[in-house]
DNA sequence: CTGAAAGCGCTTACAG
DNA sequence: CTGAAAGCGCTTACAG
């Protein structure tokens, strides 16, 4: 591959008038004539500058790290994509490359830390809560960011203890599922929950308990399930749950749209009908709730969104320094035909 | 942030001391003493290597640039998705970083272009063909990416003239859709492609017309619609095709699944039962393909795999410098619900 | 209108 | 066991 020097031979000029009238074609710096040789040369070459130099150069390399840490198949969870397209959508318009930085080791806080070594050189990184985080472990991964002095910005996680560049999910009362479903007349209601220590998980199941206190809904730990977020694990935890006990609820609410798909299968193989014996409610208003069959009753959470803000904000770091920038987001209750209200309230 | 200088003045030795030490803990070159002396000053000054002047002095970026040229959301996408977590899968464990560059420019060609620009310096590019490519764009971005002399490969477009690195799709005659309903029965089927010029329908239309001509059944050109891949642009497009004419059709092959899930609404709103009424095929397998109601038959396509051939091509000429290789994926039919054999036959 | 030189932060022969 | 130096391919003052 040709470089700057080989064409600064060429046409006879040096490395710096080249690079002065590529990077501004008016420069007045540079005559006509030799614009016209450098213009060939570049032709003839095929020359195109080498990022890596130029990164090291100016300390810019318009790319932002991006860091899941998640064992196994990004692009696959429609979460995940939501909100890595609202990212994308202000990130490619100022011409930054979106940089996925590999996930190796077994638990998150390695793989931040592995990625954190691959990501030196970026401008900026966008740290991914995911559901192989315990709040402990989101807690210190945001300090090893801190640490590493770059510009960085947090999305989906619950609000850190330190001043960070964050943009979180909140579910006002309006979107609260438990509570909308007790108001149908629902008592005693499952929960799809994820993996028994990640933070969301913990936080849906304090809201529960608290929603059933407040309405004096006595509260029983066996309609706890776990789901680990995938369609698969949720139908055999409810499936488990229906040949181990009787049919003794009459709602699910699932901790993603995806765990619903799950239900809906486990509830279809038992002759069990949605809305008519059980009302189900999923999170996050995935594409495909609104084509489920029955269409889905969802917590939309404003993911694209939380994108969305997350790389604004950071790139509002990078350009001005300023950082512990902090979103609200709330959420919305999407109602379709997968709740009913129970008649013999 | 500190940098490998700061580290050896610290320590009161070379910086090729540290860099030698830090890229083989088990070094002999290194006293033990020394060692000890540049952990503890590497824990001080949290320090991490800059991969940006890594990469410059090693020539070797451990990155791959995604080129899809592609002007809206990547990761809404079924498809692309599945096709980046097959990439993903063989990428990761190697330690690559995957980067995805910005999409600018109008058309398919200016956006590669761009794309190449941004791509100089990673070690290998992958190229996507699109929607927005007619077989000649293909050909010409190709051409661009020889001329650049930088290690890569294709995915998602036809065999093209150039002997480069790609793996295609293939649909054997087993996995012929419109064989597949005409020997069901049918015979008016309409086809939903995507753009008037993409290579992909283009290509599907070839083999339609090719199919009826075997089996002596009338083409119709009005049986062309056209969907843009898109679910509400399929709606739509059948939508017309209904209130303009009358139900003289009694199947529809779907370019994607996706435009399938528009043709199931559009469907249900004429009151119109699938499969009773009408067939209908889709294509690539999503993983909601299996979640629609009815379930829906479909041609399955290797999508995950055709990503994941393709990164080892690519790691392959990366390292041995051989290129030309050449995968060929073919698909298969997913027989589900959505299909019906016509009884009047 | 243009060139020589320093510097970005690493790695890697080379020399001792 | 360790250091000095060159080099990766750019950009950017500085000087003329």
């Amino acid at each position: 591959m040709a470089s700057l020097q080989d064409i600064a031979d060429y046409v006879g000029v040096s490395k710096a008038t080249v690079s002065i009238y590529l990077k501004d074609k008016n420069t007045s710096r540079v005559g006509v004539s030799t614009k016209k040789k450098i213009d060939e040369a570049r032709k003839k070459f095929n020359y195109r500058p080498n990022n890596i130099a130029r990164s090291l150069s100016t300390k810019k390399s318009m790319s932002i790290g991006i860091m899941v840490p998640f064992n196994g198949s990004l692009y696959q969870s429609t979460f995940i994509n939501e909100l890595l397209s609202g990212i994308q959508s202000v990130l490619f318009p100022r011409q930054y490359s979106m940089v996925f930085l590999p996930t190796t080791g077994e638990d998150s806080r390695s793989m931040v830390k592995n990625q954190l070594d691959k990501g030196q050189g970026h401008d900026g990184l966008i740290l991914f809560g995911t559901r192989y985080c315990t709040t402990e472990d989101m807690e210190s991964n945001v300090q090893e960011l801190e640490k590493s002095g770059m510009p960085f910005v947090v999305v989906n996680m619950p609000q850190m203890k330190s001043v960070v560049n964050q943009v979180v999910f909140r579910d006002p009362p309006s979107a609260n599922p438990v509570k909308y479903l007790i108001e149908l007349g629902h008592e005693r209601i499952l929960l799809m929950a994820g993996r028994e220590q990640d933070s969301e998980s913990l936080a849906s199941i304090l809201v529960y308990k608290e929603t059933c206190l407040e309405r004096d809904i006595p509260f029983d730990d066996d309609l706890i399930l776990w789901g680990d977020f995938e369609k698969d694990s949720a139908k055999s935890s409810l499936i488990q749950y229906l040949t181990r006990k009787k049919l003794d609820f009459t709602a699910v609410y699932c901790l993603s749209d995806t765990m619903a798909l799950g239900v809906y299968e486990a509830l279809k193989e038992h002759n069990i009908s949605v809305p008519g014996d059980i009302s189900v409610i999923g999170r996050n208003d995935s594409f495909f709730a609104s084509y489920m069959a029955p269409p889905l009753t969802t917590v939309k959470r404003q993911v694209f969104n939380e994108g969305k803000k997350a790389a604004e904000i950071l790139l509002n770091t990078i350009e001005t320094g300023r950082t512990g920038q902090f979103v609200i987001l709330d959420s919305s209750l999407s109602l379709r035909d997968s709740t009913r209200a129970l008649l013999n309230m």
